[in-house]
DNA sequence: CTGAAAGCGCTTACAG
DNA sequence: CTGAAAGCGCTTACAG
């Protein structure tokens, strides 16, 4: 691989001066320009990212942390993340933690070590120290879909109103038996969906009806089961909240195997979309949230900070999207 | 931050030899070993990995160029690529291209300006030179999904079995006016079904229905219409395989709205299997393949290249996952 | 307008 | 067993 020295060879001038010609950096005569653009491109010259990165003590990589990508909004957040990090030119390192604290300790601390110079998350919840030294130290910190730090910035959605729309949603279609399938509460989208619910259920004068399962949350099988548990006790169910769209799947396939006719004996919906509730047999009414957009939002605050002036710092940003209804076959 | 120095003063000893302390790569002296360890705790020292890897010309780090994410099998390939590599002490760098081949151009001079010491990608096909240019720069690339060049390792599933399987199940369930739904003929694994599927009708004597769409290829509206038009061109069809997930979800819908029953008046299968089809009201038969797997498969690969002595580098290696029939409701 | 020098934070032969 | 020096490939004040 050329470097600066060989083109500076080449094209019989300092690499200082190759250096500032190619990046545009202060005035060079246009003939030395010329001559050192046609060395650079005779030796096939690509500047080295990892030695620009070390002297200018930027790398322009961002770090995203996530719990799972496959059939999950992760998935499509980070597009929004990548897309927005290639047009401001960054790359994305990205981990996958299974939501293990030990994992996740282990991949912030090599993100922080250089690898990354800001860190975009949706945390367990369990290394909040560790985040906040890294936010201290210099590289921001994002929170995704989970806010767990109020010292650290974040990009949700507003899972507490997409609850409570849910349940005047279907108190208004005539339910008054709705189930919420509930997740698990140590993590703030789960907890803000289910305080939602409760409200409006409170408000309504309607009983509190939630189930639950021992199956990974994020899943199929704890929508089928939290729905098979929500059905055997309460016979006069009408409606289930499911708080993801994988436990909507489950739930409506708990229904079906019952023989439960959706949604003319039991109204289904779903209080996370990821794009999948329209494409399926019965297509499912959901809360729908602007994953992508969410993505560039996170992406765009990390990036602004970084590139801030050190003195002055943006102050810590909560940034709460808006979901939306989007209503189909199953409600 | 502190740095080595940092370090070395407070232990009073030459970097060189907390480097070599920290790094366990000669012999050290026990008394000095724990002062350099002591001095290091003391400071949270943390090595700048940036340094490391513009001196060791190499920064372990893996990138992966995909077409896409969202309801894709290549977020589970990634969690694949991921897990291996955090085993291996690699970070993953991500890169989405919507299959544009100016992005992905984009983005490979990016990753091989220095960002990465190995590439996985699952490639449009346009930028074969590219490609090859960077494999022969040092940069072992690995082909996924996608076998475009010959040159190049590759990591597949075997599509062409999927298809003739595929066909060969449905005959023995009593079909015999099979529909594919053919995907793009320019990308291989595409290519791969069709010709599985072309190879087993032609030996069964069956016809060869094909249907396709100007929709995105890699879509539920893809399947949609595709099903529409082959249930419209042939009444007499009693099979309907889909390349992918998706789509096989849109020949469900669009079977459904007909109030054909599935599968007793059609059969529906599809060829990739996302783990999506055994979440479904009816639950849908497919061909799966282990992406966890060949995603591991994939960053093994590439990192094995990436730390091979120079002059013994590992011959091209093409890796065919055999993918595996899971039967469902839907046929 | 351009060159010479220092330095980003490490690692690694080379001495001793 | 450890230190001093060179160097990875850049960028950027500092002169002139």
């Amino acid at each position: 691989m050329a470097t600066l020295k060989d083109v500076a060879k080449l094209a019989n001038v300092d690499v200082s001066t190759v250096s500032r010609a190619l990046n545009n950096t202060s005035y060079v005569h246009p003939d030395t320009k010329e001559r050192v653009y046609a060395a650079a491109k005779e030796l096939g010259y690509r500047p080295n990212v990892m030695a620009r990165a070390l002297r200018q003590g930027r790398g322009h990589v961002l770090g995203v942390v996530v719990p799972r990508l496959h059939l999950t909004t992760f998935s499509e957040i980070l597009q929004g993340i990548e897309a927005e990090a290639q047009k401001q030119g960054y790359m994305t390192m990205v981990c996958v933690t299974e939501d293990d604290p030990k994992v996740e300790r282990d991949r912030l601390n090599r993100l922080r070590n250089g690898g990354a110079d800001g860190i975009i998350i949706a945390a367990t919840g369990r290394n909040g120290r560790i985040l906040r030294d890294i936010q201290a130290s210099g590289v921001p910190v994002v929170q995704l879909v989970r806010r767990q730090e109020l010292e650290l910035s974040s990009v949700v959605a507003d899972f507490e109103a997409s609850g409570r729309e849910a349940v005047q949603y279907l108190y208004q279609k005539g339910c008054r038996s709705i189930g919420l399938i509930a997740g698990s509460q140590h993590l703030a989208p789960y907890r803000g969906r289910y305080e939602g619910y409760r409200k409006a259920v409170a408000e309504l004068g309607l009983e509190e009806i939630t189930g639950s399962s021992q199956r990974k949350v994020n899943s199929f099988g704890y929508g089928y089961e939290s729905a098979n548990q929500l059905l055997d006790e309460n016979p006069a169910l009408d409606a289930i909240i499911a708080a993801v769209d994988v436990q909507g799947l489950g739930a409506i396939r708990a229904a079906a195997e019952r023989g439960l006719k959706i949604p003319e004996q039991i109204k289904i919906m779903s209080l996370t979309g990821h794009r999948v509730g329209r494409m399926l047999e019965t297509t499912m009414t959901s809360m729908e949230m602007p994953a992508f957009q969410m993505g560039e939002s996170a992406a765009k605050l990390a990036i602004e900070e970084i590139e801030a002036d050190p003195k002055h710092k943006p102050a810590r940003r909560h940034i709460n999207f808006a979901t939306m209804l989007v209503e189909r076959e199953s409600t």
